[in-house]
DNA sequence: TCCTATGTTGTATG
DNA sequence: ACATACAACATAGG
C-alpha cells in the first residue's frame, strides 16, 4: 500500500512504542530477501533492550532508532505494512520482525516480501539515510529542481518521469496518475518538451496532491470521487471529471490511467 | 488457468 | 550516457 502518506501511515501506528523498551525480539523467514543485507542475529543482538528513540520517514522509506546508535531502516515494498498487536499475539506466515514491548508488539509483515529492513549502528543517521534527495514538500524542491531533471531526463515520458525516487521520493503509481490527470498532462509527453509554464503547473500539482494525500492518511482515507484515485482501479471507470472512459496502458512498465480527453497529447 | 497488483533492481538492447 | 522493455523477486485475489 505504501506511497508517502501511507508510509507516514504506518510509521505512525510504531511510533505508538516510542520510549518503550524492546524486551523480544522475534525474527522469520530469515532466509527472504527481506533480510537481505540484514543478518537477522545481529539485529537482534542490536535492538534487544534497547527503547525505541524515534522516527521518521523520507518518501518511501522510515527510519527508526533504537537507544542512541542503532537504527532499522524499514522499506515497505508493494504489501508490507507495520502494525501493534496484542501481548498474545501469534505471529503469522507474513509477519517477518516482531519486537515484545511492554503492552504489545510492534510487527512488520509482507506477504509478497518485496520489502526491506536495513539495520545501522551509529550515533549519527547512515549515510544512505542523510544521502536521499529533497522531499517534496521540504523548501530545497523547488519549480527549477524539477525543471533540471526534465532537461536531464527528455526523453523519458512523465509517467516513467515522476516515478523516479531519486527525484520524486514517495511518489508512486497512483500518485503519478493522480497528478498528471490534475495537470491535465498526458503521460506519454516526454519530459523535454514541456514548456516552462507546464513545468510550473506539474510543479504545483506535485505539491498539491502531496499534501492533500497527507490530509487525506490523517482523515482515514477516504478519498472523494472527484479523485481520479477512486476511479481508476473500475473496469471502465470514468474520468471524474468530463466523464470520458479512462484510458489504461502499462508505461514506464506500470499500469497508468488517465483521461484521454482532460489529457491531450500536446499540440504542435 | 490467467491476469492483475500502491515497488525496486538487474540485464539485455537500442 | 540514456532510455526502454522485460524479467525477477513472492503471494493473493478476482
Amino acid at each position: 500500500m505504501p506511497e508517502l502518506a501511507e508510509v507516514e501511515h504506518n510509521r505512525q501506528i510504531w511510533a505508538r512504542g516510542h520510549g518503550n523498551k524492546v524486551l523480544e525480539v522475534v525474527t522469520r523467514n530469515i532466509r527472504s530477501p527481506i533480510w537481505q543485507g540484514t543478518r537477522a542475529p545481529d539485529l537482534v543482538k542490536t535492538l534487544i533492550r534497547k527503547s525505541l528513540s524515534g522516527s521518521e520517514t523520507h518518501g518511501k522509506q522510515m527510519l527508526f532508532q533504537f537507544g542512541r546508535d542503532a537504527w532499522l531502516g524499514i522499506h515497505l515494498g508493494m504489501t508490507g505494512r507495520l502494525s501493534v498487536e496484542p501481548p498474545d499475539y501469534r505471529l503469522g506466515k507474513h509477519d517477518h520482525l516482531a519486537l515484545r514491548q511492554a503492552d504489545h508488539w510492534l510487527v512488520f509483515s509482507d506477504p509478497r516480501r518485496f520489502g526491506r529492513l536495513r539495520l545501522a549502528h551509529g550515533v549519527d543517521r547512515p549515510s544512505w539515510w542523510t544521502r536521499l534527495p529533497p522531499p517534496i514538500l521540504s523548501s530545497r524542491f523547488t519549480k527549477e529542481w524539477v525543471a533540471e531533471f526534465c532537461a536531464r531526463r527528455k526523453g523519458t515520458p512523465l509517467k516513467a518521469l515522476l516515478l523516479m525516487q531519486e527525484r520524486f521520493p514517495g511518489i508512486g503509481n497512483w500518485m503519478a496518475d493522480e497528478i498528471l490527470w490534475r495537470a491535465r498532462l498526458n503521460p506519454k509527453i516526454l519530459a523535454g518538451k514541456l514548456s516552462s509554464a507546464l513545468i510550473g503547473k506539474l510543479y504545483r500539482w506535485i505539491r498539491w496532491v502531496t499534501v492533500a494525500a497527507m490530509k487525506e492518511m490523517d482523515e482515514n482515507w477516504e478519498f472523494p470521487s472527484t479523485w481520479l484515485f477512486r476511479h481508476r482501479w473500475e473496469a471502465g471507470g470514468h474520468c471524474p471529471r468530463c466523464g470520458t472512459e479512462l484510458a489504461r496502458e502499462k508505461i514506464g512498465g506500470r499500469t497508468t490511467c488517465w483521461c484521454p480527453v482532460c489529457q491531450p497529447q500536446l499540440s504542435k
